[in-house]
DNA sequence: TTCCTCCTGTAACGTTGTTACTGATGAAAA
DNA sequence: TTTTCATCAGTAACAACGTTACAGGAGGAA
């Protein structure tokens, strides 16, 4: 009963903590700010989260989960090489979406927080997707055989490259650099024909 | 006279503020740290910088001139393709000689800090040998023509992504991994022979 | 109704970036 | 050489941050 209170009031607070990092950045991610935008003390937040980075895990949990729901949504063509495109394409547009949440997991936007083991091993799940893919390709015969861990890591190199330069403001936004970057390491396995 | 006598002040605390960054990380760069680690009070670091982007924006200079040197520093052979090879390799040699600067540089290491356009122009001339070099493959017509700048982005994105991903701690430290992204990356432009 | 446990708000501590004020220092003028 | 004056460094403070000790209150258990 206690229980079910608090996880309610804990999503709450990550809602909340979830909107002002959408509208105004990291930056106003602060415990008093969180506090303040539900009208209670920065107590509870340490009652429930233990200390910012309980906030931050909760916030990249998040984060994974709906990258994750955005990647799933994805319909499974009979096209292996196919598919890794589409989820390069689907990586890209959930990058845009919620570009926050991207810097937040992957541009590391809360300053002094390292995510830990566990929280990480909610983005493998993220990332066995992609894995899976290239074990398909694998398997069709369309790419070498090999570790489809290192060819997915490549994958996710290139399309984070070019997604994490953007982000950051050093590159301007560009669809046709990250569709080349993405198909030169997509290609860049297949079986020399 | 007094201009002179701030010029070496100004590169004696910036010397302090790269000392303290190697040593003990971006975390330890505090106004109040590089000026014990001189013995000076923070008034003078105001004075001098402004503020701490000002310091940021010296150790920003700093790390681009030290990465323009370690590339400057190859010699240039008459193989074009070979060439970019050799930059994309240099280039993580130099990022992991020097990994807090490359942080700093390019992982938003210095929380609140967004390098002005002035600063990030310090950096185009870095940018600039990869230009070069991709001009020179599609002058030898090893690669397509097309925007040398382009094609540069597109380079610069695929070490960035494997380098960066390593930086943060997600992904294990792997050559392999790293030709293989760049290698992709420089190979997508050759012209199809 | 009483008691006990858990939780919340207040207020504080130490640290951060930043700055107003005061005193010293060094170059320029007499 | 002496005086004047502008400039700069150190002290101490401010606001905001993460965090926590303490006291009071609310809620279920007996």
């Amino acid at each position: 009963m206690r229980q079910r209170g608090q996880d309610a009031l804990r999503a709450y607070l990550l809602d909340a903590a979830s909107r002002l990092l959408a509208t105004e950045g990291p930056a106003a991610l602060t415990m008093r700010r969180i506090a303040a935008e539900v009208g209670c003390s920065t107590t509870v937040l340490y009652t429930l989260f233990g200390n910012k980075d309980g906030v931050a895990a909760g916030l990249f949990r998040e984060g994974f989960e709906r990258f994750r729901r955005r990647l799933a949504g994805l319909p499974a063509g009979d096209d292996p090489i196919g598919r890794v495109r589409d989820l390069a394409m689907a990586y890209r547009a959930a990058a845009l979406a919620e570009p926050q949440y991207y810097r937040v997991m992957f541009l590391g936007a809360i300053p002094g927080y390292a995510p830990s083991g566990e929280v990480l091993a909610a983005g493998d799940r993220v990332f066995d997707y992609l894995v899976d893919a290239a074990r398909a390709c694998m398997d069709a015969g369309v790419y070498r055989p090999g570790d489809p861990v290192a060819v997915a890591e490549v994958l996710w190199a290139a399309a984070h490259g070019v997604l994490s330069l953007e982000l950051a403001g050093v590159l301007p936004p560009d669809e046709d650099r990250y569709r080349a970057a993405t198909s030169a390491a997509t290609e860049w396995f297949l079986t020399t024909s």
